[in-house]
DNA sequence: GGTAAGATCAGC
DNA sequence: CTGATCTTACCT
């Protein structure tokens, strides 16, 4: 049960998410498992435990953000910009709004899936670099939402590493709002992870939530 | 029932 | 720096 780790909150639940492998597919569909090497936390809405304006369930519970706001352990996938899938691991007790966007991660297994699905010309550390990304290499779709990432039969799945993990933190990539909260997690040196770059959208630094 | 905005990526 | 392309949320 180790879906009882992550019902905390969502600081903690990105670190233990760091270093954890994800593996998807098997059966007919090609199985890909990666190490996940960068990921991002989010909050919910103003009266909850972890308040966070960057998140997708800061204004209340909806029919797209349901799973942040269930028992920790589940698949939250949503499109991006009408293309993009992205992945979070849901975090937090139930009924409270929390969960974990995964970033980036190193593939370990089923390389050749992977490239197939992204594209043969495309560098191995940025097969999984970028949640969309992610998501491509590891056939993460929409109907993936809301599946237990603990079950052995879920066609995504995460075992947590046995040690924690030591990440260096900085802003969180992208968000319009909160954009200096230090709420996105990496392991340090990996080719993998992510260059940061602020939202356009975002205020001048320095500016709070 | 219409529309604006978005936790992105790839290609000029 | 821009275009692609679609779902959601929040109006009227």
């Amino acid at each position: 049960m180790s879906s009882r780790a992550l019902s905390t909150d969502p600081v903690t639940a990105a670190r233990l998410l760091l270093g954890a492998t994800l593996t998807s597919g098997g059966g007919t569909t090609g199985e890909v498992t990666a190490r996940i090497v960068e990921v991002e936390a989010y909050g919910g809405p103003p009266d909850g435990p972890w308040p966070d304006p960057a998140s997708h369930s800061h204004r209340g519970r909806s029919t797209r953000n349901a799973v942040m706001f269930g028992s920790a352990g589940r698949l939250y996938t949503y499109r991006s910009h009408g293309i993009h899938i992205c992945a979070n691991i849901s975090c937090g007790p139930g009924g409270t709004a929390a969960a974990v966007l995964l970033r980036a991660a190193v593939i370990e297994r089923g390389i050749g899936v992977a490239r197939q699905r992204r594209g043969a010309l495309v560098a191995e550390p940025a097969l999984a670099r970028g949640p969309g990304n992610l998501c491509s290499a590891l056939a993460i779709t929409m109907d993936h939402n809301g599946v237990d990432v603990f079950d052995a039969a879920s066609p995504v799945r995460v075992r947590l590493a046995d040690s924690p993990a030591d990440p260096i933190c900085g802003p969180r990539v992208g968000v319009s709002v909160a954009a200096d909260r230090p709420w996105r997690f990496w392991l340090a040196g990996h080719p993998e992870v992510s260059a940061y770059r602020r939202s356009p959208r975002a205020p001048l630094p320095g500016v709070s939530d």
